[in-house]
DNA sequence: CAATTCATCGCAATCGGTTTCATTCTAGCA
DNA sequence: TGCTAGAATGAAACCGATTGCGATGAATTG
């Protein structure tokens, strides 16, 4: 009869069935080189008999690590997102982590009782795009970085923070690219509509906007953008509006793709051709722009090697002995414009 | 000076600077009631002012419990596995209980290692849907489902074992009453684009096309169905493919959105007008389905209430006392039609 | 042959909570 | 006043793995 309780096998079964102590079975199971090649294989062939799962937590709870990074993204299903937290699986695998992900919908509440959650859990790093939603969590995270956690933001990074460790694209430069292309294509009325302005991915996107339109000589005025307040639905509507303006706009250059296939489609309604009649160029370069007819230009945002840069970065504070090797600068990428269909030369 | 070591407050801190013991501590943060009033409000506030983060490892390492379910899914950046887990979440928060997710990336061998990692991280239950490859992790799920391991399977489950505990939609339903509504709309040379065969998902949807058939009298030989490969690519090729046999087909039922679509642009390439020369519907009622022109007809597999049922399984399996109240059987979910512009009348 | 070195392994503390059992103290009652 | 019930808290074992230190014994060296 074994001495088990339960029935999950534990490293101190595995050494009463040996005739062995736990910390001998330990080290067999660790490859530790203080125990003798013959007894860390016949310990090894043992935990397979007996169908030995180790129990991370209690080593972590011992060791004080985890090898566990924690992820938080507003929605998981949003194919960015989902681009990035590959890209993190690839670098964290390659490490020896483990990835825990989590979603926040948004709300930036829900985000801090996450973070609270993560820690719980002894995560050893933290990779977050944050909830845009109005609040932010500026004290948690002021807290986490001077306390030398290792976190890194991505994406969507709180913006008022003096110093964040964050990787990022240079969203004016992508609103730049975008507007330039349109402008390289003859375009000269291009309208943009815009994300809330309270993010700086959307402000740095109009700027960029600004950029090219100025560069290029062109007239912006209050009839040139259009507010959308959830990417999701509204580009019939911003779109339909902002046909009515006059001149009418010969481009659009929208902060999403979601707005700018909607736009699309109100106005094929309206019986016009793209990129004829009006062209399009998004932003974010959803997998649906390959679908969608025309296919739609739109900016890349490099997520998987967001996703990469961003565990690398994490992996190396939580490796590193030195505190001062914590990256903690703002690393940028450059976005690229992919052209398709929509955005045809006039 | 405090007596602390590092950075980290735990009960023994708190109970130090009260002059408690620990055990009182951790009876007052849970609220235990043999613990004065009095007490508990000052363990409380004093957990507050000394930043106190409960170590939840620690206690699940103790309770034998983690509160924590785990999921295992293909990839998280597919729509419908997006929202299943939405669903989980949204009964996980609701009984306490967090959620961590994982991709198998369509590998069953990464899908083995994840079952590993997730039972070493101690989560309470799995809800798996299994890697659409060849190959299957049949003797450690039925290892585990006969142990008594709160299980629940969704979407793509193993196929060839005698009990499993899963939510599914009916798929042959779902095919079925998709051929029936182009039947209904007057087609009669009605197409399939099928799925691998080997995965019971796409067999039943095929299965479902072919009851619809016979019932309606309608010829079905082997021109009327093509295999696709990747549910990705290839709706392109597969529908210049289709278009060349004869008679040629007046509708198509693909088994997935992604090629209906592709197949609808290929259409339009070559001048067809859908539904008026070729109508399309698809399945799984991706969200694109809506930006698309025109927009797709699908089969809605309702994946919120799927992840709600599975967590709430999986859940009472945790929490039940008795072994056998475990949710074993095999629920099964209808699917809707739903229609739209690409499956038009005749 | 005695002394020393090194390989191998056991003992026990430890990580941070949880929980059982014991202890202390106060209030209530005869 | 003396005794007891019950409320409040403390002491210590425990969850499962890790690890510093010490013990054992064999091998090596002078």
């Amino acid at each position: 009869m074994s001495r088990k309780k339960s029935d999950k096998t534990t490293i101190h079964d595995i050494a009463y069935e040996l005739g062995l102590n736990a910390s001998t079975v330990s080290r067999a199971l660790n490859n530790n080189l203080a125990v003798s090649k013959k007894t860390r294989e016949l310990v090894k062939a043992k935990a397979l008999e007996m169908n030995y799962q180790p129990n991370y937590i209690a080593a972590a709870l011992r060791r004080g690590r985890s090898n566990t990074l924690g992820v938080i993204v507003p929605a998981i299903d949003r194919s960015f997102f989902g681009r990035v937290i590959r890209g993190i699986e690839e670098e964290a695998d390659e490490a020896g982590f483990r990835v825990i992900v989590c979603q926040s919908f948004d709300s930036s509440e829900r985000e801090r009782e996450m973070v609270d959650t993560l820690r719980g859990l002894q995560v050893d790093g933290l990779l977050i795009s944050v909830a845009k939603d109005t609040g932010d969590n500026l004290d948690l995270y002021q807290k986490l970085i001077s306390s030398g956690f290792p976190i890194q933001f991505f994406d969507n990074v709180p913006s008022s923070l003096e110093v964040v460790p964050a990787v990022i694209i240079d969203d004016r430069r992508g609103g730049y690219a975008a507007t330039k292309h349109l402008i390289d294509q003859g375009y000269k009325r291009i309208a943009h509509l815009r994300g809330p302005q309270h993010l700086h991915i959307y402000r740095n996107r109009y700027l960029g906007y600004l950029d090219a339109m100025k560069e290029a000589g062109l007239e912006v005025n209050d009839d040139s953008v259009l507010e959308i307040v959830s990417h999701f639905d509204n580009g019939e509507e911003a779109f339909e509006e902002l046909w009515k303006r006059t001149p009418r706009p010969e481009a659009i250059f929208s902060a999403s793709d979601y707005s700018a296939v909607s736009g699309m489609k109100a106005a094929r309604r309206l019986g016009l051709r793209v990129p004829e009649d009006i062209a399009f160029i998004g932003f974010a370069n959803e997998p649906f722009n390959e679908l969608v007819s025309p296919t739609l230009s739109s900016v890349d945002q490099q997520p998987i090697t967001m996703g990469q840069i961003a565990a690398t970065r994490a992996i190396k504070g939580i490796t590193s002995d030195e505190d001062d090797e914590q990256p903690n600068d703002r690393l940028v990428l450059m976005p690229e414009v992919v052209v398709r269909e929509s955005s045809g030369a006039k």
